[in-house]
DNA sequence: TTGCAAATGTGAGGATTAGTCGCATTTTGA
DNA sequence: TCAAAATGCGACTAATCCTCACATTTGCAA
């Protein structure tokens, strides 16, 4: 057990790859490995994901697999960020350029439609958020995620309602935000009734929040 | 919505023991093992807590453990029961007597007081509902007993407003019920401070959908 | 009391799987 | 060209869940 790899003390150590590849041939193969864990997660679940079989699929070796990855967790790390980068940039283009209650309510409303359809079609981050949460790492990669979008829907309050009280509109918006998600992953996981009209009374709840204080 | 609670798909095959002890020395040893798991999972969470460790801790054999307990996930389900059904009666009592919506306010808001506080005092819930969601099994016992605290409810507000359509009094019932339960997992894992805001600003929130609609 | 079946108790060992390590092969760059 | 760096490999180690064959205790009918 002498450490070789000690040096790195927190989160480098927890998620970044052990080794960051260089060459072409090692960024395709980088790929593979992420490809064949995001089929796995979506078929079995990130839990019963072995890396055994992740690198099979890669067409790598095991040893190959743990010189890009430090361990299991820094995979479904990987995927997570991606998807979240993904999400981010599609909640920050529709409240950009929002500036009234009228805007809001229509780009809240699709924005909402846009996250639950991507959580019903994508397997990987529906198995990330709902499943995967054992993971302290990812849960404040999640938490952290949710600030940021909530950021965008607060800029967004701050310009309709200018007088309002900051930190007050601060709560709202991640309130609002995080309930959201909630919404989201509560719908997905009951029947597809019952998850739409979950949705709409979350939308509606919401806005009632957000624009009729 | 008959008060009780409805029996889920594979419960038995999935948690319960494998054996039921029968002589009071085995209960005892049962009761051990539960604490020792109970005490462990407080410590380091339900994914650290090792069965070796349960055992020891115990005073008894794996063996023995594994007499009254098929799996790890059994021993956390186990607990997740007791804690669950406490938290059912306390909701059921809140609620029983409800029959106007200032009657509501308050309950409710001393209803969500409670489960805040209970989150922010007893590591093990915390850990079972934040930590090991990964759980198939125990993902759906909070899915069944978010839906029964939703029914007490949907019981009050029925009883508020009888002349509303039954259905989206049930989507909203089970809608905030999900949220206040979201909520206090926001609340519990940010600053204490700002926990508080978010609890205060969910509780406006419900009760605006609640007795306002 | 006695005898015996059922209940309970035990812990070494089987089985699985995350992760390591020394060495082989390929690429880079001077 | 060729040495150093990067990449690739897979048998092996370690940790851990859980089983199983056997030992011990308890309940109870004769």
């Amino acid at each position: 057990m002498d450490g070789k790899v000690t040096a790195k003390p927190d989160q480098a150590a927890i998620a970044s790859p052990r080794r960051s590849p260089s060459q072409q041939r090692s960024r395709e193969r980088v790929e593979r490995m992420l490809a064949a864990a995001s089929a796995l997660i979506a078929e079995q679940g990130s839990d019963a994901m072995r890396m055994g079989e992740v690198a099979e699929r890669a067409g790598v070796s095991i040893g190959s697999l743990y010189q890009f990855f430090p361990d299991k967790r820094a995979i479904v790390w990987a995927l997570a960020e991606r998807y979240t980068a993904e999400s981010q940039a599609c909640i920050s283009a529709a409240l950009k350029d929002v500036s009234d209650a009228e805007g809001l309510r229509r780009s809240f409303s699709e924005l909402v439609d846009i996250y639950y359809q991507l959580f019903l079609a994508e397997p990987v981050m529906r198995d990330i958020w709902s499943g995967t949460q054992a993971d302290k790492a990812l849960r404040e990669l999640e938490l952290a995620d949710s600030r940021a979008n909530a950021d965008f829907l607060l800029a967004v309050l701050k310009r309709i309602r200018p007088d309002a009280d900051p930190i007050e509109l601060e709560t709202a918006a991640f309130l609002v935000w995080q309930m959201g998600e909630a919404a989201v992953r509560l719908a997905i996981s009951v029947e597809r009734d019952e998850g739409d009209r979950l949705v709409a009374a979350y939308k509606r709840m919401a806005l009632r929040e957000l624009v009729e204080e």
